[in-house]
DNA sequence: AAACACTTGTACATAATTGTACAAAACGAG
DNA sequence: CTCGTTTTGTACAATTATGTACAAGTGTTT
């Protein structure tokens, strides 16, 4: 694969190069520069190019980046040139939202399960899924062979689910719940903490 | 206030450290050290002593910090020490989601409006809000003054109505639709796209 | 076909971030 | 009160990330 190790920030920054990519190719462009997509996504144009740079040479000089050719790449190197599943825990509002966002099409990402512990919620019906039983959840994950989830259960369960993923075989953890989250190293653990985010913003105010 | 500037990558931890510290201090505890603190959140114990030291001299030697103590200047730090007034623009399932997250309690966050362009939308409530015309949405905003919006809206129509957002005086925005934002210096915005996270986990897979 | 404008990929320089190590302080045990 | 343990805050070193500059390739215009 690829020899060199890649710096996770480098990582972290092609999903948005990637998503502005998208967009391009949905408006019909067929060509984009550093320069251009550094201003759509705000990141220098010589940060771009040494990013993209370090999977290969995907640009022609004078004329730039072909917009398909690179979306194709950066979709190759972030493996989402296919469709993964993904399950969801936890049917509260959260859960619900997430469950029902269309905005996973495209981006590689397909929802194929929602669990709740809450024997009240088993067996309702969000949008097109019927809420399951956390009990059984283990199971069902090894049966799916699923290897991605997202976790929406309050705070103080969340440790206990995300061990529970983790010995179901889950690699990559998306955190809607406030609370960090410890796992082995060969898990992945992403979070999504609105009041964190904005505190980040509140100390310039 | 402070002398000199703090990088961003500091206070982008400090939330982090906070939420871990409310969270000792809801169960009771007075003391932490860098290390238990730093076992918690991921983070080396040396680096969290850096972090807080940039601000005072808030530990003792031989005991560590005192949690209470460390909690408030925190907040007083990322100036969450205080409640924030915060719209929602957007009344689809993620705006339900965020207008009725109690999790921006106890955390320096109160929603008091959502905004929604979609006159079928307008008038319906939502929890304790009834959704208001995106028309009127700038006045709204000056009348009461909030400086922090959050952004539910679809993609396409992000990019106009941050523009709107800004003109009204809105300061900080955390964008909850999957396109990057052409704001104006002085105003922050931070992302919450649940694809882009995911496919910054997809590449380790 | 020469001149020009544009753009990549990278070498090199600079800046920012993280890690290491330890003096100094605090506290408890004996 | 002395010794041993713990833990902070920081000086210094190492690593990582970003910025600058440019040779070389591509296409367009005259």
């Amino acid at each position: 694969m690829n020899a060199r190790k890649i710096p996770d920030i480098i990582i972290g920054r092609l999903p948005v190069y990637l998503r502005a990519l998208q967009r391009m190719a949905d408006m019909g462009l067929k060509t984009t520069s550093s320069q251009e997509l550094g201003e759509h996504v705000g990141i220098s144009a010589a940060q771009i190019r040494k990013d993209i740079s370090q999977f290969g040479e995907f640009g022609k000089q004078g004329t730039g980046y072909s917009i398909e050719y690179l979306n194709n790449k950066l979709r190759e190197i972030l493996k989402v040139d296919r469709i993964w599943d993904v399950i969801v825990v936890g049917a509260g509002d959260m859960g619900h939202a997430v469950a029902n966002y269309q905005g996973f099409m495209n981006r590689g990402f397909h929802v194929v399960a929602i669990f709740d512990n809450d024997k009240s919620k088993v067996g309702q019906t969000i949008g097109e899924f019927t809420v399951e039983d956390t009990e059984l959840m283990i199971e069902r994950i090894k049966d799916l062979g699923v290897k991605i989830a997202m976790l929406t259960v309050p705070a103080p369960a969340a440790q206990a689910v995300a061990d529970q993923l983790v010995q179901a075989g889950v690699r990559a953890i998306l955190n809607y719940a406030p609370i960090s989250l410890n796992v082995p190293n060969n898990v992945k653990v992403q979070y999504i903490d609105p009041s964190t985010h904005l505190q980040r913003m509140t100390y310039y105010l």
